[in-house]
DNA sequence: TGTTAGAATTTTATCGTTACAATTCAAAGT
DNA sequence: ACTTTGAATTGTAACGATAAAATTCTAACA
């Protein structure tokens, strides 16, 4: 692969001249600039990222972990990031941290060892405390969908307890009033949040938070499922069954049929996240929607602002849930 | 931070000495490396992976371009591909290329720009002359879930032509005769092969294959709702629908029940790929396995074998698909 | 014609490693 | 004590770009 020497013998010129046109920042004659470009043609000249970095500190990539790889939340907002980046030619490294403290310690870890210009974190598991302690570092850090105390300008979150609350208020307005809960894991903000929300409807409605109608799932399909079960097992009375997300819900709905129910005349269910496949499932569900296509695109020009300086980004830290209104919850009265 | 230069000063060693011990191949007395790896503790030395990449030739870094990043198909193959590599310490750049020929290209420059040790490319809309092009170049290309003409130690493939035959096959063991089949896009090799199991399992049972029964989707929802709606609107007789993935088997299903078809007692489904949500659906999908998280893991560890050199990998080609049995496909007699 | 400011261009140092040839060292053999 | 030999270590030159200071042009103006 030819060098930038190599281009700048042929075209006569000097290193750094050939070094400007690349960067097309400073001036640079247009005779010279052609000569230039004609030897980089002919040569087929490819800048040498690597060396680039090294000489300019600027590795031109953003490290990304997400919980999971897979899965329909986490693809969305990795499709938001990327897109947005590599827009403006910058590359994502993306690994993931399955919801664990080490893994996810190892893998910021790991972003950093491979000198990212900046690193865009959906953690759950790791404390506010080390990002804290993280933020003190070099690296230059973001959140996505979580608010950690002090520093909100990294932060692009989801207002999840208002999620929580317009859940619990839309399935109130149909005249339910004993409403089973399946949570997130308690260690996790977005579950805690949306259960705050959960609660706060309750209250405004004067209606008390039953511990037995509430479970603590893992937010997944399983959790949808063993959380039915449970209320189902404890034969308790309740019309309305709120999950925390759609991959619980979705297991609910498909546990609840295995079970004899009649969906949603026996059972409304609603969900959380508004995944591609909730519209998909049967009832089609009636969910919230967390635009987190939208906030991965939110986070990367946060990206492209603070760390590339880029002009005319306009940001918005918090994003607000909306009730998608579909099949699954009916009308009580 | 620190560089190995102050390292090899604090230590009393040479620089060379030093990059020794981070390499840990050649050898160094275990005084000297004792040394050395205290300095760097107490330095809290990490190697500048740019400057590595830069004198080594080597970025330890592997380019993924899948055609989408959301979608439960792509999510398991990163995830299997990130997994194996990560294991080994070498990180993903991940971009996509949409399905789309021009951004699939691009993708594909764009990661040669970024200096990747070796590119896994899933790419549909380009040809096979371009990538057997591509593959006389210098960067080392493999190939997901695709085939190449004379390139077949670079693929790692599912016998798609198989899961065609598979699902045909099962359908008219449970005595359907009157099939539909809704494909992917013609362009894709993946649909292509399916489409021609599908006609053979049809040829092996003296069944004549009916142009008016075969419809031409997306691999995505509409799809499996368009191509429902053709074949209904149409007015032909047909007892079972073979769907080329699971997504527009999906879709299909949601369309049924909205024209108000009983499934699967009115119309028979079958799907392909086994994505994680087809146990949600309702009735829960019968469906052709495919194995692309082991591919993905499969894919990486080929990389790992030829280009990072590390022993003791066995490698698989070919992969087989499989047939899950589930409630969306009934015996008609 | 001679200045001079500002643009265009070149020179040189540097980024933090690895690679390789050269050198030193230590133990064994004569 | 003197080679020999192979292991351990060192010195120095890349790797391919950018950055900043230094220099040369160019054209306008006195």
């Amino acid at each position: 692969m030819a060098t930038i020497y190599e281009v700048s013998n042929l075209a006569g010129v000097s290193l750094a001249t050939v070094s400007r046109v690349i960067n097309k920042n400073s001036r640079v004659s247009d005779k010279t600039r052609q000569k230039v470009l004609d030897a980089m043609a002919e040569l087929g000249y490819r800048p040498n990222s690597i060396a680039q970095s090294l000489a300019s500190n600027r590795s031109n990539s953003v490290g990304i972990l997400v919980s999971e790889l897979h899965g329909p939340f986490f693809g969305q907002m990795m499709a938001g990031i990327e897109a947005e980046l590599r827009a403006a030619g910058k590359h994502v490294i993306i690994t993931c941290g399955h919801s664990e403290e080490d893994k996810e310690k190892d893998g910021i870890e790991f972003l950093i060892s491979r000198n990212c210009d900046a690193i865009i974190l959906h953690v759950e598991a790791v404390s506010d405390a080390y990002l804290i302690d993280l933020c003190k570092g070099k690296m230059p850090v973001y959140f996505m969908s979580r608010l950690v105390e002090g520093l909100n300008d990294n932060c692009i979150s989801l207002d999840n307890e208002l999620g929580g609350y317009l859940a619990t208020q839309s399935v109130l307005e149909q005249g339910h009033s004993a409403i089973a809960y399946i949570a997130g894991p308690e260690f996790k903000a977005d579950s805690k949040d949306r259960l705050a929300g959960h609660k706060r409807a309750l209250a405004d409605n004067n209606i008390a938070f039953s511990d037995t109608l509430y479970f603590e799932g893992d937010f997944k399909e399983t959790g949808g499922s063993d959380g039915l079960k449970c209320f189902i097992e404890s034969k308790q009375e309740f019309s309305a069954l709120i999950c925390a997300n759609d991959e619980m819900a979705s297991g609910a709905i498909t546990y609840g049929r295995e079970q004899g129910l009649s969906l949603p005349k026996d059972l409304s269910i609603i969900g959380f996240d508004n995944i591609i496949f909730a519209r998909h499932t049967y009832p089609k569900l009636t969910t919230i929607d967390n635009p987190v296509n939208l906030m991965g695109h939110m986070a990367a020009k946060l990206v492209l602002k603070n760390i590339y300086k880029q002009k005319d980004m306009s940001i918005t830290h918090s994003f607000e849930p909306t009730l998608i209104t579909r099949d699954s919850v009916i009308n009580k009265s």
